[in-house]
DNA sequence: GTGTAGGTACTACAC
DNA sequence: GTACCTACAC
């Protein structure tokens, strides 16, 4: 297509002047007939329906279009017939997408189709447009003119900042105020789509407890008791009330602060519509046409605007297919284009069935697979035959399935299969690989790298994760916080640098046994280098380190930081060494490096101060709340294989689909409940009669596929590394229509692999024939790459395992098992790490409860007043969020301590036997201390020695009884041994849970033993908060279960094998997590 | 059937 | 940490 005509010089007229606009000639259809009206051009190469779609003149129109069917062109061209036949201006229509993208994209074929001046036509996404209608009507809203929209990690730090300006109990744990933020986030955003208001939202949780009061009857099906019933739904009633006013609230403080977030750039909108006849007017008015893009992913809020701008004149053209709605988790209500024509009982329907994109036996399949989700899809509801027709035919290729043993052996083959390709003539970007997660294309890339083959991936995120930027970070947390030890070490140890060794580790060392700083130590061996023997080439770094970081840090109070951080990266030789390096990596990684350089500089010119110390706190913050950009992609046009996750996928087109990992619980990926969901009764949506979760992984199944245009693969294999064999994907079987044939579907190696790719490619319907199990008995794949084997990792270079016994306390053994690099940085290189609040107030309440039994055990009986006492001289002001934090822990420790003593003055409270009690014990040669809270020694009466009789309370309701004769067999006491904890458990079955699991009491049972003989009789978790306790009876099993544990620790950390092992969660919680480079947080 | 232990995954994307 | 599933014991 070719531009046409010339931008007019005249400005946009008003409606009264529309007749005289000259009518604008499309060029003529190429068989040079021309339609009366002049729009031949327009609508050649159409076929019949698009046509009719195009042409469609007023009143409703739903387009459904499935994939391939032309889509894009309807919409653009049914713009441009429009304007062309002067049913409207160009400024009287409004498009709608969802995609920045897409909108462009639409706006460059409209551009295209109409000749410039006539090109004003509001194409945009729904939050551009409703951005732009809130602050055109600022005032009726009663918003500043220059109202700013927050992003999401941006409004969890709103939230944070303000966080004790709500009324939260539930959900602000005080040991981790934080933890639900993002999920409130996600709820607000969600009621936002949902067109909830706070209003509503507090009404609804008013209602639970009023239903509640009223009294329903209790239904005798229920799987709960009447009592249990009516207590779980009081507590629903309270946390919904707690979710509804902080939503409120949250609103109420955004309008303080005169910000919206995006959700109320749909939300106001549509409000100002409801509420302002006037505006609703001339908004109705201005926009005589009303087109929407992929309306099956359309929210109610979004739909509703649609409605209300429409609802004058009923011009509204939507185009959407119900089949790749794959949007629910944010809100699309496939209910929105299910419901239209019941809607508008007028409207037109026109079904695009001509596919021009894919082959034959692609539609099949993804036909066949697609129907599974009847009854709820639109062709069984309204009874239409909306089948693709494929408009290509000719050089079929059957959709094959291929099985593997391993995920590896999938990936090689897919590198492999496109090298060979490439190598006879193929172009790479013709090649997708379709992942349904991120981290799924991980094996892929590797593969693709070993193979040479070219690739791009469009993930979404892992700015912040890329080493460069790492360290870059770490660079401005040190010189905003000289102190802190973890970004010292950091940088101490990069290649900037270049420290490691023993010299590190001693001068690491020195620091903690010290009790300074990093800093501080190296700075003072630069002043006193008699301090530590090192070696002269540690020397010269350190010299290097202490004079930039002093260097950096003054002017970092006269610059701004990003200022500060360009003078790092060109004194410290990085930007050199990036920009001269002639590779791939390089290359990125230097865009990588402009990319944050420009998160600096915006974030920096939102802070008051710009200066390092305030904007790393801040980076730091807006990371900590989620933000997380994508890496640069260079040269997005290059001839590379694209790998990315299905989402990414729709609307793009390729001549060869490999979709990848299609096993059970990837695809589908396994349900997950909302951390906090919308109630049910607020969410506007028809329940599917099947499972809605499968439904929408089988349209997402079903986008994917039809993203093919000559060729379809799928793969999968048994083993992605798990002990359990996976099972191919329930999409696989229905899309092949092979019957199930499960579990043990992978090929047992390579040879055997390629054997079903020949048996599939025979195959008429493209199955393959199961491969033969794995062999049984020999040691699997799946074990050797799952099981703990501490060889698995290198010992550290340079270092002979270590000799005699090791001396292990449970908290090593605890670290080592969690992570072997965070046992090496906490208790070899022992890097200091800044207090955590939560060690803090747990270490105060522990002092105070110690105090307490020592004076006990004298016979004194301290008073309230002098507990306190003691826990606040144990106090300390460090890590807590705010003073507010600070306070509530305080009076909630002041609370829990109360508590505790008075039931320490029940009659029936026993008095330890020992409290703090150190031990020591060895175990296959290495000595085990540590030392154990609380041991209690009571004498049974003969008729209660029965152990298993014992209430689960912690002041058990015994007798002593001394009189009571011992009896032979039978241990004429009982011993608890009790670990106090601060950490918050509310519930009694998580309590016994923790204590059930807890190696520490298991090393506690072990050391008593070695002391005393005998084992004791009961372990238990004393959680001072709730008072609850949780415990277990001693069982040999458990105890054997212990020992292996301490036996694979010290066997690692004697062997000096550090190997990190990354985990989603204790990455996560770990205090070396932004300086690690295995971490897997984020 | 019920309880326990062990294994597994902790999305997808955009304004 | 935790929700959920499966296998297995009783």
């Amino acid at each position: 297509m070719t531009r046409i005509g010339r931008r007019a010089s005249r400005p946009v007229r008003e409606p009264a002047e529309l007749e005289q606009i000259p009518v604008w000639a499309p060029p003529d259809d190429a068989d040079g007939q021309q339609a009366p009206d002049g729009t031949a051009g327009l609508l050649a190469g159409l076929n019949a329906e698009q046509r009719r779609a195009v042409t469609h003149g007023d009143g409703p129109l739903l387009v459904v279009a499935g994939a391939g069917t032309g889509k894009t062109q309807v919409i653009t061209r049914r713009i441009a017939w429009l304007i062309a036949t002067r049913r409207a201006r160009p400024s009287q229509i409004l498009a709608l997408t969802f995609t920045d993208k897409a909108a462009e994209e639409m706006q460059a074929r409209v551009d295209q189709l109409v000749p410039y001046g006539y090109t004003d036509t509001a194409v945009s996404t729904f939050h551009a447009f409703g951005d732009r209608l809130i602050r055109e009507f600022a005032l009726e809203l009663g918003l500043p003119p220059d109202t700013r929209v927050l992003s999401r990690p941006e409004t969890v730090i709103f939230m944070r900042e303000r966080l004790f300006e709500f009324e939260l109990d539930q959900y602000r744990p005080l040991g981790e105020p934080t933890r639900f933020l993002g999920a409130l986030a996600t709820l607000f955003s969600r009621c936002k789509d949902e067109d909830v208001s706070p209003e509503r939202y507090v009404r609804h949780a008013m209602e639970l407890g009023t239903a509640l009061a009223s009294g329903e009857p209790h239904d005798p099906d229920h799987p709960l008791s009447e009592t249990d019933e009516r207590l779980a739904a009081a507590e629903n009633a309270r946390r919904q009330l707690e979710l509804a006013r902080a939503y409120a609230r949250y609103q109420e403080l955004l309008g303080r602060a005169g910000l919206i977030d995006f959700g109320d750039q749909v939300s106001l909108a549509l409000r100002l519509l409801r509420e302002s006849a006037s505006a609703r007017q001339e908004i109705q008015h201005r926009f005589r046409y009303v087109l929407v893009d992929e309306f099956q992913d359309t929210n109610r809020a979004q739909a509703e605007l649609v409605e209300l701008i429409a609802a004058h004149h009923g011009n509204v053209t939507v185009v959407g297919d119900d089949d790749q709605s794959i949007y629910k988790f944010r809100g699309a209500a496939i209910s929105n284009i299910l419901d239209f024509r019941r809607r508008h009982p007028r409207a037109r329907q026109i079904i695009l069935r001509r596919n021009y994109r894919s082959r034959a036996p692609i539609l099949d399949a993804s036909y066949r697979l697609i129907r599974f989700n009847d009854p709820d899809r639109l062709e069984f509801r309204n009874g239409i035959d909306k089948r693709l027709r494929p408009e290509r035919t000719g050089g079929e290729r059957p959709v094959r399935q291929i099985a593997f043993a391993t995920g590896s052996e999938e990936a090689d083959w897919i590198a492999r299969e496109i090298s060979d390709r490439i190598g006879k003539g193929a172009r790479a970007r013709e090649f997708a690989i379709l992942v349904r997660a991120n981290s799924d294309a991980d094996p892929v890339l590797r593969s693709l790298n070993m193979a040479s083959v070219p690739w791009r991936f469009s993930g979404t995120s892992g700015l912040y994760a890329r080493p460069e930027i790492r360290l870059l970070l770490a660079f401005l947390r040190s010189v905003a916080d000289l102190s802190s030890s973890v970004d010292v070490y950091a940088l101490a140890a990069s290649d900037v640098y270049g420290l490691g060794g023993p010299d590190l580790t001693a001068i690491v060392n020195t620091a903690r046994r010290r009790n300074r700083s990093l800093w501080e130590i190296v700075e003072e061996l630069t002043r006193q280098p008699g301090l530590l023997r090192l070696a002269p080439d540690t020397r010269a770094s350190l010299e290097r380190l202490v004079a930039d970081l002093r260097r950096y840090s003054e002017i970092a109070h006269e610059k701004p930081a990003g200022e500060v951080l360009y003078e790092f990266l060109r004194g410290s030789g990085l930007l050199a060494r990036l920009a001269s390096a002639q590779s791939v990596s390089a290359e990125e990684a230097l865009q990588n490096v402009a990319r944050f350089f420009d998160i600096v500089r915006a974030q920096s010119d939102l802070l008051p101060d710009d200066r390092v110390i305030f904007v790393a706190r801040h980076l730091q913050t807006l990371i900590d709340a989620g933000d997380d950009p994508a890496t640069a992609e260079i040269d997005s046009e290059a001839d590379a294989v694209a790998v990315l996750t299905v989402h990414k996928a729709k609307g793009l087109e390729f001549p060869v689909v490999f979709m990848v990992g299609l096993v059970d619980g990837r695809f589908p990926a396994r349900t997950r409940r909302e951390q906090l969901a919308l109630p049910v009764e607020l969410v506007d949506e028809a329940l599917p009669e099947g499972d809605p979760h499968v439904q929408e992984e089988r349209r997402l199944f079903y986008v994917g596929m039809t993203r093919a245009r000559d060729e379809l693969v799928l793969t999968y294999a048994a083993d992605y590394g798990g002990r359990r064999a996976r099972r191919a994907s329930q999409f696989v079987l229905e899309a092949l229509d092979v019957p199930a044939i499960g579990a043990g579907v992978a090929a047992t190696d390579t040879a055997e692999a390629a054997t079903a790719v020949a048996a599939s490619e025979g195959a008429a319907s493209g199955a393959a024939s199961p491969p033969s199990p794995a062999a049984a008995g020999a040691r699997s794949p799946l074990e050797r790459l799952t099981s703990f084997e501490p060889a698995a990792s290198p010992a550290e270079p340079g270092r002979e395992p270590v000799e005699g016994p090791l001396s292990l306390s449970f908290y090593q053994v605890d670290d080592y098992l969690t992570c072997p690099l965070k046992y090496k940085y906490v208790h070899v290189l022992r890097v200091p790490i800044a207090p955590h609040h939560s060690i803090v107030y747990g270490s105060a309440l522990h002092q105070a409860v110690q105090e307490f039994h020592r004076r006990q055990a004298r016979g004194y009986v301290m008073s309230e007043d002098e507990l306190i006492a003691a826990f606040e001289r144990a106090w300390s002001n460090e890590g807590f969020l705010t003073r507010e934090h600070e306070e509530a822990r305080l009076a909630a420790g002041r609370a829990a301590l109360r508590r505790f003593r008075e039931g320490q003055l029940l009659p029936e409270a026993v008095v330890p036997a020992y409290v703090e009690k150190d031990f020591t014990f060895s175990l296959d040669g290495d000595r085990i201390r540590g030392r154990m809270d609380r041991v209690d020694v009571e004498r049974l009466a003969v008729d209660s020695a029965d152990p298993t009789a014992l209430p689960d309370t912690p002041t058990p309701a015994l007798q002593a009884d001394t009189t009571t004769p011992t009896l032979p067999g039978l241990h004429p006491e009982r011993v608890t041994i009790t670990d106090y904890k601060s950490s918050d458990v509310r519930d009694p079955v998580r309590a016994r849970e923790r204590a059930r699991d807890s190696l520490q009491l298991q090393i506690y049972a072990m050391a008593y033993q070695a002391e005393t003989g005998r084992l004791p009789d009961a372990l238990q978790l004393w959680f001072l908060e709730s008072g609850l306790v949780g415990r277990v009876e001693v069982e040999e099993k458990k105890l054997e279960k212990a020992r292996e544990s301490i036996r694979r620790a010290a066997k690692g950390i004697r062997a000096r094998q550090f190997g990190a092992s990354p985990d989603y969660i204790a990455c996560g919680y770990c205090a070396f997590r932004d300086i690690c480079p295995a971490s897997a947080a984020r």
